[in-house]
DNA sequence: CAAAAACATTTTAGGCTTAAAATAATATCC
DNA sequence: GGATATTATTTTAAGCCTAAAATGTTTTTG
């Protein structure tokens, strides 16, 4: 049985032992976690646009070509931004166009194509990271040093907590159940 | 000076203290809740196409409708979903359209549209809430009550932060500052 | 080795989203 | 009371995003 102590504030006339089924406060934490993150998505949009005119989608997309030093595939690329491979190739195409971005077939195998920075897509991402970096802190700055890191902790338990769940329903989808 | 035992892992060759202006964890934490996020929403809108065949902006807007009990405009829709007012009219329009909610001028004030759930919306949409509660607790299944009581509290940290980084901002602009 | 399967990417069709301009209605101010 | 400002919403133009189908390439398999 849950102790009222450790439960959230619902309701002035209900305890959450007396509803059995009832999964709230994991409700309440994910629509404020979604207020989070729409508000800094939000506001980081903003600053990019108007400090630099582009898009989050293109930031976001060039700083997975920073970190990689031989460049990456559009796969990889829409793996690790968690995009589809055709929004990939289309905010690739925009870059491209304006010569941030470098595409071009891998030698060896002609189905890939290989994405790199160029030059000066490499500073422009540059300077732009170092700003949002700082916005980020900003954003940020209401926490103190302890509270940054037990909240990375916990959402880290989140992440492994969401993968698994994802994960089993996958594989529920494979055997045919539900 | 902080210690490094409250400090994040970051990198063997470096501590923290070392680095001034470096906000490195701030940017881990971030994209760590994007991430979850992220996981969280396309796993929501996957399901709530499988199993309804509609999409999570019109289930948020249906939530909204939902919660009130004389309707709602679109401006009042507007800011409590975060997004635009044309984004509203657009997925209203759909929603009109299939019979699931409701716009007409308020009599006192013609400027103003006043959205509410039809019965079959309501109908629809309380089958679909009941659904997206168990969803959202499976993915939470790994966190303990007290772990989501504090990711609860430290989330609302963290909204406060952004809150009053945000309003700076706007504060300066209006100024004519930065 | 040729057919079939698997793979990486692009295209397509449609919905979401925004900022900014346009429209329409109400409120304010001489 | 009529010009002006404000407010609420819609429209527009452009970009983001997805799922599913199509294209072109490589690998596997009989």
């Amino acid at each position: 049985m849950e102790t009222p102590s450790t439960s959230l504030i619902l309701d002035r006339e209900t305890k959450a032992s007396e509803r059995p089924g009832d999964h709230k406060d994991e409700l309440r934490l994910w629509l404020r976690m979604l207020t989070c993150s729409t508000l800094i998505e939000t506001e980081i949009r903003n600053r990019l646009r108007e400090e630099f005119k582009t898009t989050l989608p293109r930031f976001d997309l060039m700083a997975q070509l920073d970190k990689s030093v031989v460049g990456m595939t559009v796969g990889e690329v829409s793996q690790r931004l968690m995009v589809s491979n055709g929004n990939v190739t289309a905010v690739v195409a925009g870059l491209v166009t304006d010569g941030l971005v470098d595409k071009r077939s891998a030698p060896q195998d002609r189905r890939v194509q290989i994405l790199t920075l160029t030059a000066p897509g490499r500073k422009a991402f540059r300077a732009m990271a170092e700003r949002h970096e700082d916005w980020i802190a900003e954003l940020f700055a209401g926490l103190d040093q302890p509270a940054i890191a037990q909240l990375f902790r916990l959402l880290g338990e989140t992440k492994t907590s969401l993968h698994r769940a994802i994960a089993e329903r996958i594989g529920e989808a494979a055997r045919g159940d539900a």
